[in-house]
DNA sequence: GAAAACTACTTTGCAATACAAAGCTGAGGT
DNA sequence: ACCTCAGCTTTGTATTGCAAAGTAGTTTTC
């Protein structure tokens, strides 16, 4: 998909433009075999009510896919991320680096002042 | 203001982090003068009612300074951003690149496929 | 072996709010 | 006098983020 460069804001789509659900999206993009409930959880520091919420609305997005079962005796919800969930991510990702880049462009005009973070440190 | 590295997402404030109000704010920091009502509209590609209500938002947040004045005869509205405002977009847009950062390593480790863009073009 | 507590979620209810459409106010045109 | 237009503001509706309460099955406690 092309980003429309004149006007980056419309691509930031709401399905991930919410702080809960880019941190699922991120969490679930490092982990290829996808995440359990809690291990979600504890990556994203989400209750268990919102993270229910967020993974709802990004499954019937069709953005991560939700399997149930049972490991032994306790159920176990794993979610994964879909093909066309990482494929909309990046897009996404592609336009909130170009709103970014302007923002800070326009911050200081020649003079990037936003310090450089190294990768996650995480 | 400290960056919490650990969980970035909760700097994200709401107040700056919706696509239009990120939009208004960027093109208020490239002006130092302020923007007029209509200036601002066709910057942003937002409705009157829309930008209104976003104003009257981040006023409200003390983000933004709004000065009602006339020009002859007709009414001229005036947004400034404030010292307060540039401070907390600053902050904002330094967590917002702690989440990108993490969201493209997480998305293909060892390998940011997003393309690096150029200052906006714009 | 019944009751209480725990795990793993889901549902409900409220408050916030984004957006569009309608409204308002004064100025100019005819 | 009436219409229209510019420059905003207000209203109404539908969405939704979040916390708290609820549900179902399991294990522990006494």
């Amino acid at each position: 998909m092309k980003i429309d460069t004149d006007n980056p804001y419309n691509e930031l789509k709401r399905v991930f433009h919410e702080p809960s659900r880019l941190a699922i999206m991120s969490a679930l993009c490092a982990a290829a075999g996808g995440l359990s409930f809690n291990e979600l959880k504890a990556a994203c520091d989400l209750t268990d009510g919102n993270q229910s919420r967020h993974l709802k609305t990004l499954e019937s997005a069709g953005m991560v896919t939700i399997k149930k079962g049972f490991i032994g005796v306790k159920p176990r919800t794993t979610v994964f991320l879909s093909d066309q969930g990482r494929e909309s991510f990046l897009d996404y990702l592609s336009a909130l680096e170009i709103v970014l880049q302007r923002a800070a462009d326009a911050v200081q005009p020649g003079d990037v002042s936003l310090p450089h973070v190294s990768p996650a440190g995480a």
